[in-house]
DNA sequence: GGAAGTTACATGCATGTGCATCAGATGTCC
DNA sequence: GGACATCTGATGCACATGCATGTAACTTCC
């Protein structure tokens, strides 16, 4: 699994570390500030959407949002209440399971993300395409 | 500046987000964890530490160090505080500019930060090569 | 020299996060 | 059926962060 590593090997590693550091730093923040100066909501909460939008039935039980997203559990009970304050999402009993509660994109909340999207994608062609491009 | 904008290339360019979004998310997880348990210092602290034992002369100005790293100005006032109070690091004043202060390593510090950076470099290696590698 | 503007750092405050824990629901084993 | 473990999601708490602001020191311009 890990190679042998020589000296040159570990620099290279702390570089691509500090490559990494810099492009998250850098492009996370540009994106934070444009989405919440122009739609009203951050990262996580566009992320939250986009995995919604992303999955085929528009509606995800937390469970199994969490494990899409880089984000504690209890982080993401928040963010999907600041989600439900704004009407973006609806949370619902699952009649099956009645622990498990499923998380629905309403309508407001299906536009918002769309026009969310055009605003990241440009943030990140303005600031990823910039990128040392290593690959 | 910014090159044409095909359809795949956003597509290929949110896949890119994603996986730095999914590498520094795994591996700042990872390192935060084993520095903080290991040696009782955060990233941030860390990362502190390390740009003071790059510089040659072993203490910056506030403001240098700020223009290094990727954290605001009052993050870095306070992570240097608790630098500070573990005596990691003294806050010296400087006599040509009474405003600025000099960060400077400690005995402790230096010795810290070399036993840190080998938790950092194990950490990094077991994370960090695992990676899509799509160098 | 003195007023106005700028710079360097610290700090009050609001917010987002993770950890530990709680409450309720489900599953398991006897 | 009932006790115990497990699972799901919410919440109290501590803490790190960014923004706005405060304080002190330097600079500029008159």
């Amino acid at each position: 699994m890990v190679r042998a590593m020589t000296e040159t090997g570990e620099t290279e590693l702390v570089r691509r570390w500090r490559d990494v550091l810099a492009c998250y730093s850098t492009v996370s923040c540009a994106l934070d500030r444009a989405l919440q100066e122009t739609h009203g909501i951050g990262m996580s909460e566009f992320e939250v959407l986009d995995r919604l939008v992303d999955a085929s039935c528009d509606d995800l039980r937390m469970h199994d949002l969490a494990g899409a997203m880089y984000l504690s559990q209890s982080a993401l009970s928040r963010t999907v209440a600041r989600l439900e304050r704004d009407g973006l999402v609806e949370r619902c009993l699952c009649a099956e399971d009645r622990r498990a509660i499923f998380v629905k994109l309403t309508a407001a909340g299906r536009e918002r993300h769309t026009r969310a999207r055009s605003t990241q994608r440009a943030v990140l062609a303005e600031h990823l395409m910039a990128e040392p491009a290593r690959a």
